[in-house]
DNA sequence: CACCACTTATGCGAGTATAGAATCAATTCT
DNA sequence: AGAATTGATTCTATACTCGCATAAGTGGTG
């Protein structure tokens, strides 16, 4: 069963314009064409829907019976067909990001704007969560994009990174250590360290980071949150070791950051998609907006 | 802006199927020609809407938002054009009938069942009404078909004989001119005579034919209806001159039916459609089997 | 009644599109 | 590694649709 949509356009139009000519200019056809869509219309249904005579168009029974139903489907069509046309010149639509907390409130916001510049009205729904969730949302298709830490590879997930930053030591002005320009991590003994809870990606990231060079550290306190244990640093309860971002710089007067060496440890942020999958226009073009936001940093 | 329904459609149905060749065989279609169609209709919209490699076919992000549109729009489009090949070949589907009340307990009992045997679900509406409204209401279009008198002969219609009968005279038993075989005009001169109401077009045909003959009838009393007519003479008030079919054969004991002669005086009974405009196919058999009917009688 | 103005229908030629057969290529299962 | 499955591609033949030019039908007009 092979369906005509032109024949039924050309019915639609026809019959609202009351005349072949006047449908024809209206759809950039010649009339002939339209005689002929309509007369293969009506011998595939086998039934008249206009009576015509050189003077007049008129519905005929069965055709003002139709003409309604015709009307809402050449609607629909055209209607869905030219959202989405619209969708993909224009990169209209929203899609869903997760992201990392620290990124959310460190590279997300220039990112965003920028793409708010661009494409106006589209919105961005987004997943803060931790690393795991990030990259579990991308996974099972909550999410679009995901920008997190490097996984264990997964072969349906693609990552491309997009910085990497150093962690660093915080702690109080107070702090005995805090006057030296680069710490060692031979410094930190005996320091009260809060610690990353070991669940969290990060954390697992910097042991196994550290346990390569034998270095092993033990935490006095432990939290879930990077931004808890500013907070508990900032209150005097101890000193942390964090990656820069997790902080702005100067957001807390009274912290200081000083550079961890020997070895400088940094962590790689990435944006994350599913591998063979097809984004949307919209996360395409933020895709390309934040890897180029990246390379140019 | 050219629609590729096909396209729609196949998407639709891969999407359902979950692949290109099970949506092949369920279309009667080669897998070929449906790796075309999605393709076409993706490097139309500029967008990708499935996914696939040779062992998935899985929905982008925007296919995922765009099939149950789809999903609405075929099915829509299907329906409707199934159900007008429905309607014609199998003329399904209902039609307005006028009617003169006379013909509508006369003839068109018959012809509906006989209609009603051959198209099951057909509903036929009917209007009955005066010999002038069964005329308009063909005219404008409220009804397709009427039944009635031939009328002063009108471009936009068409009438056709179905059959002639010939007016009675009735009269009670108990009349002094019931024992006659026939009655010639001549005779009623003083009998009291129940006209119809000189507005009805069955009074002005029979005034116009006797007229032409030099005859002239004064009626004592004077009603709008036939049926009413009937009832009058059944209660003695007087004597009719009516059509043959006003009462069907035996329904009133009592009543006397005698042919009127010198001369005969018949009325046509035509179907009138309109000119140049296309019965709806239900329509349409109905009118062949009424025609067919009266041309068998 | 012939002619005119206007509108739809048709014959014809050409360019395009679509379908199918065979084959290829990628992927998974054994 | 090989078989089996499945979507993509190439090639070719057919069918389709369009537009041009023109015919044919219809209502109005002198």
């Amino acid at each position: 069963m092979k369906i005509d949509f032109d024949g039924i356009q050309a019915f639609v139009v026809i019959a609202e314009l009351g005349g072949f000519s006047k449908a024809a200019e209206h759809l950039h056809v010649t009339q002939t064409a339209l005689t002929r869509r309509l007369q293969k219309l009506e011998a595939y249904l086998g039934l008249r829907l206009l009576d015509r005579t050189t003077r007049y168009v008129e519905l005929t029974v069965v055709g003002r019976e139709f003409l309604p139903q015709a009307q809402t489907i050449v609607g629909d069509v055209t209607r869905a067909v030219s959202r989405l046309k619209d969708v993909s010149s224009r990169s209209r639509g929203n899609f869903t990001l997760a992201c990392i907390p620290t990124m959310a409130s460190q590279m997300l916001p220039k990112a965003m704007r920028r793409y708010a510049e661009t494409h106006p009205g589209n919105r961005i729904r987004i997943i803060d969560a931790s690393g795991f969730e990030v990259r579990d949302a991308v996974l099972h298709g909550q999410a679009e994009l995901g920008i997190g830490l490097p996984t264990e590879s997964h072969v349906e997930l693609e990552e491309t990174l997009l910085l990497e930053e150093p962690y660093m030591f915080f702690c109080r002005e107070e702090h005995p250590l805090s006057r030296k320009k680069q710490i060692v991590w031979s410094d930190l003994h005996e320091a009260e360290l809060i610690g990353i809870s070991t669940m969290s990606a990060n954390r697992i990231f910097l042991d196994y980071q550290l346990a390569k060079r034998g270095i092993k550290l033990s935490g006095t306190y432990e939290v879930r949150h990077l931004s808890t244990a500013i907070g508990l640093v900032a209150a005097g309860v101890g000193v942390a070791i964090l990656p820069n971002s997790t902080l702005e710089e100067g957001a807390r007067p009274g912290l200081c950051r000083i550079p961890l060496t020997s070895p400088t440890i940094k962590r790689k942020i990435v944006i994350l998609r599913k591998r063979n999958s097809t984004l949307s226009p919209a996360a395409s073009a933020f895709f390309d907006l934040v890897l180029d936001q990246a390379g140019s940093s």
